[in-house]
DNA sequence: TATTCAGTACTACATACATAGTACACCACT
DNA sequence: AGTGGTGTACTATGTATGTAGTACTGAATA
């Protein structure tokens, strides 16, 4: 995993583990890698995969037993609400950003329309 | 200006004058609001604006005059590109990002039309 | 019971970010 | 020549982030 500058460690990590549970890659109640594999896994301190972890937990994310280890949520509503929360972000961010350049929903969509056209020749 | 947390503000800024030059609400050679004015009225310290002018000035985007204030670039090509990059960030990112969470291209741009139509009756 | 693996907690250290205050160098203008 | 506004530079301070190392607590298991 290649982290960004400028953007603390931790909370692309927390993203990345969202992410895997909206892609459906982590399951429900799936356990995690222990924090220390996860920290050597991702070539960062243990102390910062721990700090990931305290914050997912704190949202409902996963949740860690001392001993056992970190799981995903039992909860599948959960689940479901970080995939529809991560799409409804990704849609209204680029609506939003796109409209300050000046664009409107018709130009929008057909811009889009170009985009994934012209991708189709180049690779 | 609201500032993220988590984002350095000094980036924040120099996102926000780019922005403005892609809206083409700063133009061309335009004299910028002085390292002090500006940090008064976003309410920071007047390091944080002149670190923000010097990382926009060494990629060219304004020109700095001691005594006399800082400028936006004179290059009308480099205010295209500006806006341009911009664009073309925004798309391919949304892309990206919709395609790791499944979506293929027609999904998503019926997800968007929807997203639009959807908003009309909202607000 | 003893070992191992798990989360958790703590100190120490380094770097980046942001503020606060001050000072200097340069330019325009009166 | 002098004044004021400009970018620039510097020190000091505090907070957040991240690493490094160590140690503790709890659960599972041989």
């Amino acid at each position: 995993m290649k982290f960004k500058d400028n953007i603390p460690i931790y909370l692309q990590i927390i993203d990345h583990v969202k992410l895997k549970i909206a892609t459906g890659e982590y399951k429900r109640a799936e356990k995690l890698e222990s924090v220390r594999d996860m920290a050597q896994k991702l070539r960062v301190n243990h102390n910062t995969i721990a700090k990931t972890y305290q914050l997912l937990e704190k949202e409902g994310t996963i949740f860690s037993k001392k001993g056992v280890g970190s799981f995903i949520t039992e909860s599948e509503e959960m689940i479901s609400r970080i995939r529809e929360e991560r799409i409804f972000f990704k849609i209204s961010t680029f609506v939003n950003d796109l409209r300050v350049l000046g664009y409107d929903d018709k130009k929008m969509i057909e811009e889009l329309e170009k985009f994934l056209k012209g991708e189709m020749k180049n690779g």
